[in-house]
DNA sequence: CCGACTCATAAGCAATTGCTTATCTATATT
DNA sequence: AATATAGATAAGCAATTGCTTATGAGTCGG
């Protein structure tokens, strides 16, 4: 089930911090290991769970791998969460005063 | 850090199944306990990391112990799914239309 | 007061996780 | 061709996790 693997993937906060980074812009892995403290290899592996979950894409280009951030992946998360939205009135509120800031 | 924590204990299948019998209606731990495979301990040793983050709440009455959800607690979640909602038009408009209808 | 009941806690264990170092593959540079 | 660079993969390890059984702490009914 993909649901589970995306609270999963998302449950480590460096893989977090990644996934968070990507959003801003595309980076390699080289990039992203730079801007941390563990071994490229941990980069590495932490990349791959994330494309496993597909909260990220890779694009190959010679020796190098770019990533970036997929949010649509985020999907399930955000529907599981919105099961609970009816029982949560105020926050709904919130949530309409977001969206009409984005529509002026 | 209780984001953190959010996603880790909601991580585990286990719990949000817990979590979203418990945002049905309250229930005790025997009820839990009778919906589900696992030991009795093993039920209020996930109750004890739900309640930790947060996201149930315990009433106690003479030997038994009443848990409901505490769907407040997603918010830590919800607000860091938020600040990937602008790179994400077509989810908004759903959600926008979600909204609308629970106005009508 | 005592046995039954509800739940929490303790202790132990196998499986999983997140990291490390070492190595391999592939591409680029000279 | 030889060397360097980027990244993935393998293997090993300590820490954490999720479960189990056993037991403890309160509470209720006879």
């Amino acid at each position: 089930m993909i649901e589970a693997d995306v609270f999963r993937v998302l449950a480590d906060p460096t893989r977090r911090a990644l996934f968070e980074q990507l959003a801003v812009r595309e980076m390699s892995v080289s990039d992203l290991k730079a801007a941390s403290t563990i071994s490229q290899p941990a980069v590495s592996q932490h990349l791959a769970a994330l494309k496993g979950a597909g909260l990220v894409h890779e694009r190959r280009e010679g020796r190098f791998a770019y990533y970036r951030a997929a949010p649509q992946a985020l999907a399930p998360l955000v529907e599981w969460v919105d099961r609970y939205r009816t029982f949560w009135p105020e926050r709904v509120e919130r949530l309409k005063d977001v969206l009409r800031r984005m529509d002026r």
